[in-house]
DNA sequence: CGTTCAGTTGACTAAGGTCAATTCCCGTGG
DNA sequence: CCACGGGAATTGACCTTAGTCAACTGAACG
């Protein structure tokens, strides 16, 4: 729970009560390796904060899995769209590995955004980062090549390429695996 | 200014000493066709919102430019990157017609931000539903192909595909302007 | 060990990019 | 109001790149 608590803190300046309702209102939560978190069709109801381990974005396109984002350790996670507008949610929440978490119902989160004016702002600090995080992504897929993507990818999200299978990597830049087995072959060279 | 007061009410109930408070920290601001309100390299030091007109996003890319977005009017705009990081920006912020935006400085939002928690609120939601926009679009480049991608503009964001020239909405699709010009012979017959 | 699934490699295909020529608009100035 | 100029859009020929399909290798796990 520290790293929670020392996180929103490196935002804004918490006082012992907002840390108080912070430790009631998330709770831990495990999952196993290829756990699912969300699926397709739930309506998402929490907000997350990933502890350790990786989480994987997928969704169905033709029955084939494309996987559209991972969350690491020491970051926020939801599904936006189906918390915030009640929709089902289209995509699937996966943990590649081992995870623990700690979730916050919607219920509680926005009985904590009316009662603290600091955990509202944190809120709104998270979407921001949120919204930055993914204009560069989308971004990055519109502009660049394949090649680029890659690069970019091993520069700004390294853990991701150390630690998640390959064919993952691919479709998260938009590619076939056999694709970029071809980019790494050709860079080693 | 009051479909801009309009529109943030119909998210949070403001009082009338906010409404007042908003009145006084946006201002009015005219662009011609072509001008910018941002370009590469300045810091973004406002959040606008568009009373009519288009705001075409773009960055250069090689000496070519990259359309990455439009805003139409009665939605926000900025540069989240720029403005919260007080980086220098990528983009520049261009207008395709004649534009009248209200725009309140980086300085007095955030004095808003601290005085009114309803506006704080408003601030969180705001970038929550940049984040959602921008997640879809990027999730639709990376997983669907050119004639997919344009018939979603088509389907979403007709005001633009009949307003804007095309050269921008191959660019904001990913693809050429001879790609799309083939797509759109294609879907005639 | 053997089964399974990820990753690699090769041959082929198809989609989109590039370059160049031509036509179509549309705004501007005479 | 018309004619002209210039950028936008279209079209064609060709090329490059990534996708597809299939065979094979290799590592991981029970």
């Amino acid at each position: 729970m520290e790293n929670l608590i020392g996180y929103i803190n490196s935002y804004v300046t918490l006082s012992a009560v907002e840390i108080d309702k912070l430790k009631l209102a998330f709770k831990p939560y495990r999952l196993k390796r290829k756990e699912n978190l969300l699926q397709e069709g739930q309506i998402c109801q929490f907000i997350a904060f990933v502890r350790s381990g990786i989480i994987r974005h997928y969704h169905l396109k033709n029955g084939n899995e494309i996987t559209c984002d991972f969350t690491i350790s020491n970051n926020f996670l939801t599904d936006f769209r189906s918390l915030i507008y009640n929709q089902p949610s289209s995509i699937y929440l996966q943990a590649i590995e081992p995870t623990e978490l700690f979730l916050v119902s919607k219920e509680n989160l926005e009985q904590l955004y009316a009662t603290s004016k600091n955990i509202e702002s944190f809120g709104r600090i998270m979407a921001e980062q949120v919204a930055i995080r993914t204009i560069e992504m989308s971004v990055a897929i519109a502009s660049q090549k394949p090649i680029q993507r890659y690069e970019k990818l091993i520069k700004e999200r390294n853990e991701l390429v150390q630690k998640v299978p390959q064919k993952y990597l691919a479709s998260l830049i938009g590619i076939t695996p056999e694709s970029l087995s071809r980019i790494r072959s050709k860079q080693k060279s």
